[in-house]
DNA sequence: CCTATAATTCGATAGTTCTAGAATTATCGT
DNA sequence: ACGATAATTCTAGAACTATCGAATTATAGG
């Protein structure tokens, strides 16, 4: 996974409306839920939760798809999950006295 | 761990200058890098990386140690660790056809 | 067609973040 | 004390983000 991209998804996640938004989703389970039942859930206006889903959805962290006048929102389980392998393969595997160096100490 | 806690963490791993400062020094070893040796390999300017330093270590992911005129950086692997953790618990977990749900389908 | 519900888009505003240059502080070697 | 190097703080502008209310679009049911 590009870095760029992971940094982009986690800005996403990096804001507390939209981190619950996906724990939400995720304690859910396949149904995912509807724009209204979040809403119910979080106490902010329509327009700003809205604003909240687009930036999940076109990071690709969640999908939306319609069922009526409702539409339902499940997460990207995939895209979740490479995000977990990225940051476990880049920022926790090294832990000291197992790293290979990258030029310490030389400037 | 916090949901808001964890979000502003999230929020400052969001950004691909730190993300890539974090990957830099798991990347390198036990002993860091020092804060030149990160402009060496970012071309930013240095009070901006001092700004993102400041980011990283203020949210704890990051510890600074003086070694003479040298600031040496690491990465806090237990917040890093703890962070994938609490991200896989609450956004991996529940998976379609394993999660119990939260009140799905209710407006 | 009309009404009600679900959700988005628009427009404005307040606040935050990124960026870099200039000035400053801290440390080392002489 | 002085000069050089390492890093931070200060200041300011540009760009971005969050928030909400009002207007709008889409769908369902009479």
């Amino acid at each position: 996974m590009e870095l760029d991209y992971a940094a982009n998804c986690l800005d996403k996640l990096g804001n507390p409306i939209r981190l619950e938004i996906i724990r939400l989703l995720v304690r859910a389970g396949p149904d995912g839920l509807s724009v209204g039942a979040l809403k119910a859930h979080l106490s902010i206006a329509a327009s700003t939760l809205s604003h909240h889903i687009l930036h999940l959805a076109s990071a690709g962290l969640i999908r939306k798809r319609r069922r009526g006048r409702v539409l339902c929102c499940t997460p990207n389980y995939d895209l979740l999950g490479a995000l977990v392998a990225m940051l476990t393969d880049e920022c926790c595997k090294g832990v000291p006295h197992t790293a290979a160096p990258v030029a310490a100490r030389s400037g």
